[in-house]
DNA sequence: CTGAAAGCGCTTACAG
DNA sequence: CTGAAAGCGCTTACAG
């Protein structure tokens, strides 16, 4: 004996109503041709007995799950809520369910979670890739979000274009002495961030990066990262390439009894949910998350309308680049020109 | 004509290697009586073949979707990742995926967001609930996440308690005048942790609360909680209800040019992602999301396993609390003497 | 130890 | 405009 439901089928509206169930089908989706009288009788009644379809049944028949996966690298990750928030807001309104799946570890984790999300027989999935990685292929449609330098990309916000906001913004405000502040070298948005920034830099500026997991690869994670030594160097911003280093950074400052802005400028990148909040509230890019995940999600709700063949390719052949926006807030200020003058002369 | 599918199925696996397909079944998932060398010689085919075994017919076929819901108030809400991670961990251990689904909005946006889910067919849920409300019940097992206090809950963090370890912690420091900083009062786990900390404050001990939605709605979002002011009154510690509420006191203390943990102490709760990370790094009370995680998933489990009919029950009577631990770090230190004295001359 | 058959709930050509 | 029937892929009693 097959198991039961706990709701009313197709079946049960059918006989109730001394109808078909094809019906009934016909009448609830509105395709067929169904006299209006018979479709509000038999809304009304499958609304009485709170009939809800069945996505097995469903699935079964159409071979479409009506649902998306979202494989992360991490998600633990602080920019998570952020892109959940987004795809699941987009596949919600294009009528997807999203099962998610952390890719925590290597490249053979990611593409177990892979593995793992066809076996549940997602329609497309939403992939975040490992640090340089490159997805080949799946059993379905997929959209990657990374960033426009991976060939094969779907969508992205352009993280070149947001290091050179960044650099302008710096330039503007009279800073000379750069330091980019970032997290990990093989990250290719890493790495685009600061090409952007390097690219945006007017002549006469100087940039130095510091990549953290090095520094901690030696001090330990979670150690100082000498920032107020920096200062000493003359440099006057701090441009991470992540709110989350940017807030390290400018704690680590305010601990030394840097003033920001006053003193230094430090800008961070995504804008997290505490970067308005800290005080003093972060400069920082933001990426339209809410385009980005409905490109990504339309794109695949495409490909899968288009492919009944459901054949592992990506969504599209271009690269969608999503412009991020420069947040100015008041981590941010103008070069203290005397602090500067006086700091380059003890270097 | 029915779409096709990709993959091949049992059938096909059945027909090529001559037997039936309740056989390659059996063969495939250890059920009934296959001889040692079928079984053997079913298994290569199916993996020679990529046989990935559909979710929909088996769905349709047990009753068994396979896949858990997880609904969140707010999926921006920075608990969020660690909560999604650890669900995702569990339920995957478990064999199960996870759908997740934001409730967004008011208490009817949950509701809908319930109902979604239950659409979407998932054999059971994990909810974590807006403030103050009730989940009666639903079409499936339902494990609640949230306070000790709500009735008819499953499993919890211990907040009071945790809320005992911060007092005692900052008692035991010397600090005599505690300011609780919290978000909003409509909150149970804060309600809870406030009360947690107030009962294990040491007699001669002074705490008063502090609700930032309270002060925004005067001040606007972001705007300044006059901490400042707070140190000049004699408090010597704050305790911030959340991470993110001990970082804005944290960031607003050092911008006004007072020492953590020298001056005076900050704690908060969570232990969220940047809170090690942060000058001085924030002492906190954890909780231990993977096992929270994994009591609600297995018992999700288990009634799903026993509950065939799938009634809308909450899946224990019993409320499981499982305690929080304290992690001291640098945001906090011994009171000092000196300046609480002069302060609280002034008052 | 193996297989034939029923049936989970749905949708979709097709016939009437 | 409505209905009978097939079939998506699976599992499970049951018969052999």
């Amino acid at each position: 004996m097959a198991s039961s439901r706990s709701g009313p089928n197709l079946s049960r509206i059918a006989t109730s109503l001394g109808v078909s169930v094809a019906t009934v089908s016909n009448a609830l989706s509105g395709k067929g041709r169904v006299s209006g009288q018979l479709v509000e009788r038999i809304r009304e009644h499958a609304a009485e007995l709170g009939y809800v379809p069945s996505q097995a049944g469903r699935a079964l028949r159409t071979g479409r799950s009506g649902v998306l996966g979202l494989v992360l690298p991490d998600i633990a990750n602080p920019l998570f809520p952020k892109i959940a928030q987004a795809i699941e807001f987009a596949a919600s309104a294009a009528g997807y369910g999203v099962l998610i799946a952390d890719s925590r570890g290597d490249v053979a984790a990611q593409t177990e979670a892979i593995n793992r999300l066809v076996e549940r027989g997602v329609d497309g999935m939403v992939i975040i890739p490992r640090r340089a990685t490159r997805i080949s292929s799946a059993a379905c449609p997929i959209a990657v979000i990374d960033t426009p330098s991976t060939p094969g990309n779907t969508v992205s916000a352009d993280h070149w274009q947001g290091g050179r906001e960044i650099a302008g913004h710096l330039a503007g405000l009279g800073h000379r002495r750069i330091l980019i502040i970032g997290n990990n070298q093989e990250s290719s948005v890493q790495n685009d961030r600061v090409g952007g920034i390097r690219s945006g830099l007017h002549s006469g500026m100087h940039a130095e990066t510091l990549w953290i997991d090095k520094l901690e690869r030696d001090g330990g994670s979670g150690c100082p990262l000498g920032l107020a030594e920096r200062v000493r160097q003359g440099f006057s911003a701090f441009a991470a390439l992540s709110d989350l280093q940017a807030l390290r950074a400018l704690t680590e400052l305010q601990q030394a009894g840097v003033n920001i802005p006053a003193d230094v400028s430090v800008t961070g990148f995504d804008d997290l949910i505490w970067s308005p909040v800290v005080t003093p509230s972060l400069t920082t890019v933001r990426m339209d998350m809410d385009t980005i995940a409905g490109i990504a999600v339309s794109a695949l709700a495409d490909a899968i309308r288009a492919n009944s063949i459901r054949q592992g390719v990506l969504v599209t052949a271009e690269i969608e680049r999503v412009a991020m926006q420069l947040i100015v807030r008041q981590s941010s200020g103008p070069a203290n020109p005397a602090s500067k003058t006086s700091e380059m002369e003890n270097m």
